[in-house]
DNA sequence: CTCAAAAAGTGCAACCACTACACTTTTGAA
DNA sequence: TTCAAAAGTGTAGTGGTTGCACTTTTTGAG
């Protein structure tokens, strides 16, 4: 256990306080309409301090990053029998059920896929994690860790992600977009 | 062919100037290193003026767009016999060594991949003729026009250019990824 | 307990990309 | 020749972001 004395705790609040401000104010008015200081002023902060603890206006909406890489890799080093492809198919659907409950996070994606410049931000930490996931492919499988096609499925399913998210029936697409990378291409339909 | 007065010449003519200016700038001093305004100033141009003309500082280096959406669908629509992903693959490598020529396009590329927000507005403005390479593959093929694989493949092979950038021996890799699009994952290597 | 140093927070001024606006100049065509 | 559209200009602004000098809080060592 780490024992966080009172400075670190304090920080964790001030940081957590910004962001809940933002997220509420962007829920409410959305992401262009709200300015970074009425942020600060809402959370009780200057500028200056939001600064100090986020590295941009869009990163007030991305909090979590690390748990999302080691899920991934995690999901790549223990998959019971399944393909690699099959056992990340396996964990985006997954996730996104998860995540179908709360309809929160509902508004949340809403919120995120509809304003260009969050979007945007989204894929790249997103896109972030395609050297780790590389990396664990290369290892599970025995391939040198630089190994192209290793460098490639990683990232194709990372973006496979953003395609199935678009589409209506996300489960569906999913077995279809992963068959691909599983199967390939000539695999039934056509040349 | 197309006429053009003297307005629309004079119009193209500060258009290219002020591209000039900025492409001899960022390659002297690298890209953030140089203010919109000392670009106009060189081109002889107001500020303005300059962003009358582009729509933002990166797109000041990314001035053909449309030839390569069309260059594209052509590619997938007219292919000798090759399936799709190998018709793509073809066109990228050829595209590689075409530039492989002119040492100038070496260093924009250095310039391009080295700075953060241009390897980002390059991604994003290529991945832009996702939706129309997806038609094209679709019609190709006789599916319907928002299939899913169709987009799939379209996504990936887009993507699959950056990939393959990235590494030393592009033909090699290009290969590689395509022959994993083409087969698939499970094609030989590893379950 | 004391005190000095580290860290968190503050306010201000500035930078930079970008836009709105009101304006002048140039140009094409009737 | 005349007139409206289009190209260009300068100014003043907005909004995100940073640098700086400063105060306050917290910590740890003596």
């Amino acid at each position: 256990m780490t024992e966080l004395g009172r400075r670190e705790r304090k920080k964790l609040q001030t940081r957590q306080s910004i962001a809940e401000a933002a997220l509420r104010l962007f829920l409410d008015r959305g992401f262009d309409d709200v300015g970074v200081k009425e942020i600060a002023d809402t959370a009780d902060v200057s500028v200056t301090t939001l600064f100090k603890h986020f590295p941009s206006k869009e990163a007030l909406l991305f909090d979590e990053d690390e748990e999302q890489e080691s899920a991934l890799v995690e999901v790549v080093r223990n998959r019971e029998g399944r393909s690699i492809p099959m056992a990340l198919r396996d964990h985006f659907v997954q996730a996104a059920e998860g995540h179908a409950d709360h309809p929160q996070f509902e508004v949340f994606q809403r919120l995120v896929l509809e304003t260009p410049a969050l979007r945007e931000y989204g894929h790249r930490m997103w896109t972030r994690h395609q050297d780790a996931l590389a990396r664990a492919i290369a290892e599970e499988t025995g391939a040198p860790p630089d190994d192209v096609r290793c460098a490639a499925l990683a990232r194709f399913a990372l973006d496979a992600r953003d395609v199935i998210f678009d589409r209506p029936d996300r489960a569906r697409a999913a077995d279809e977009v992963f068959g691909l990378l599983e199967h390939g291409w000539a695999g039934d339909r056509q040349r």
